[in-house]
DNA sequence: CTAATTTCAGTTTAACTGATATCA
DNA sequence: CTGATATCAGTTTAACTGAAATTA
């Protein structure tokens, strides 16, 4: 018989941080990805409404910058969110570069939905871990992250 | 002026857990997989040839499965790892429908190189954890993983 | 017959690049 | 002039699907 290991025998990539990290992302995903576009949703969605209604009306560049979600996707994402009504675009007064986006009622009601939703999938993607474990969790990805100097790209 | 929290305001995105794994993530991909391409490897010829030399030859269906690469894709990741002679391809007398994958010589000294490289990643990657915090990252990553059924998929 | 294996050819999606027009 | 912004059009890559040929 053939690749049967012996109780000394190493399973080196189980253990290895990165691939870890990988595979826990893609059920997160999976999860994630799957509930919300269960509700017609996207992640990118919900990162801009929770991202509006947190901190407030600003510009697209603004929003990449929070979000991660890249300039040239976010007027895609935007145009979604529009087009449902959940956003509203208005030229900045101030420089007329700049669109100002904010959330609207229906967007408002919208990300209420969302964050629930959301909220409940993490609860799901977390259920092996305790409250204490999923703060410590958190925390050390929150410091990673950090150090690596918050959005990736 | 626009866009400003006052002390008050949360920010709900920063603390989602999965979009900190997401974010995690993505800094270790491109730590690792700009480190292995910086050698001509790829995470996937680390992956295959790690679990040849810690499970032993295996078709290229198990290979599959243990490392989560898929089918379709493992057969290109072989040829190329074969291409540079560092696995083998012999057809299974025992069931000619499979091959079996194994190392060679020059697959071993391939993954020591990679395994130094890659060990040395994870360690830039979790530079500012110490070290039970690295262990306690990969202990939760390991449980929640395992918790939704190892692989995604 | 069903089921597993290798292989090929293709799709989908996220992440990303480059360029243009506009304006500070 | 440089630099930022919104937009569009495109590439690259990983992840994935479907099916054919072969054999159990």
């Amino acid at each position: 018989m053939i690749g049967v290991m012996d109780d000394d025998t190493v399973d080196r990539l189980r253990r290895v941080p990165s691939r870890l990290l990988a595979m826990a992302n893609g059920h997160a995903d999976r999860l994630v990805g799957g509930g919300l576009s269960g509700v017609g949703a996207h992640r990118w969605h919900f990162a801009v409404l929770a991202t509006l209604a947190d901190g407030g009306p600003a510009s697209q560049a603004e929003l990449s910058r929070r979000t991660g979600i890249y300039r040239s996707d976010m007027v895609a994402v935007l145009n979604e969110l529009e087009q449902h009504g959940y956003v509203r675009r208005a030229p900045d007064p101030d420089d007329r570069r700049r669109n100002v986006i904010s959330v609207t009622g229906a967007g408002e009601r919208r990300l209420r939905e969302l964050d629930a939703l959301v909220t409940a999938l993490q609860d799901e993607l977390l259920a092996p871990l305790s409250k204490a474990e999923r703060e410590r969790l958190v925390d050390l990805l929150a410091r990673l992250v950090s150090h690596h100097g918050g959005m990736p790209a």
